[in-house]
DNA sequence: GGGAGTATACTCGGATATGGAATGTCCGAGTAGGTTCGG
DNA sequence: CCGAACCTACTCGGACATTCCATATCCGAGTATACTCCC
């Protein structure tokens, strides 16, 4: 069980298309330079950010993409579950019920295991929730600057 | 990202397995049998936590599958890591470091993404390691009951 | 010179191949118990 | 009748197919810009 390479890929330009707020849309060449990652496929996987509504995107020969929202409402948690699906990460199918070992029960309550992994897999939600990108931007703020200063070199 | 349905399988047979710990060794065909699951790929993954300490399997024709250590001492993180792998959800590919956008830059502390990931799974596997197999045994008593019963009357 | 129409180049969007891991299946090695033969 | 050797049946262990999803790639639809032509 391992994330998918695009959460990171997902995170990485969230926070950058943060610092370039005021610069308008930023296309999705220009994002796959930025990082040098394969350009077909990270456009892919912002598309689903797009359709989650966490970035907006334009077209025309101006276009690009952007963040639909500041980003202190965006967390960690929107763009895992954009990219890698809300569904959870255990899921019960509830073999409690089937074959032998359930003659003659009744299973009244649900399923001790199904409850255990769910505990834990909500104390990781918690935390993607509690973190934004806003709080990724503000523990590098020299990151910020230079992206800023890069991007308008190469804008230029 | 989805967990494989081998940890829902390994965690029922390690609770089933402390219910019949005094009843020696349990083989693969009772455990498949017991919950309708394909016999050969079940054995799979048992023999995984065998490899992991978690299992011992001795064979003969009396052989089979028991706990290796009382069901206090076996936490869901030891039966999900054994099966899933012990590896992190997130792994931080360093794209920071790569294309255009790592420009005069420096790079002193870690990656700021991968620490905030890391604090979430930390927090997953905290909750993980909490919880035993014992406790998932005590919260269920009826269904230990009935097992031990059932499997009595397939052992006549 | 101004404005409308048009052509164009650049963007996103979804449909289409490919590779590797999870899943599923098979045969061989080993051991405990039962059986048989000899004492 | 007792004991030891052998044989058999059942177990686990690892090697071999298959299916499904993440990855990678391609072509088509749409729009803002820039240019051109007409008034």
């Amino acid at each position: 069980m391992r994330m998918g390479e695009g959460v990171e890929w997902g995170l990485h330009c969230c926070v950058t298309l943060g610092w370039l707020r005021d610069e308008g849309p930023v296309p999705i060449g220009r994002l796959a330079a930025w990082f040098d990652l394969p350009q077909e496929y990270l456009k892919k996987r912002l598309q689903a950010l797009t359709k989650a509504g966490i970035l907006t995107s334009t077209p025309g020969v101006r276009g690009g993409f952007a963040l639909a929202r500041p980003p202190e409402r965006i967390t960690l948690m929107d763009v895992v579950a954009a990219l890698e699906g809300a569904a959870e990460l255990f899921r019960c199918e509830e073999i409690r019920q089937r074959g032998a070992g359930a003659e003659g029960a009744r299973f009244s309550g649900p399923c001790g295991i199904a409850a255990a992994m769910r505990r834990a897999e909500m104390a990781w939600r918690r935390e993607l929730a509690a973190q934004t990108i806003a709080d990724l931007m503000a523990e590098a703020p020299a990151s910020g600057e230079r992206t800023r200063r890069n991007y308008a070199r190469l804008r230029a």
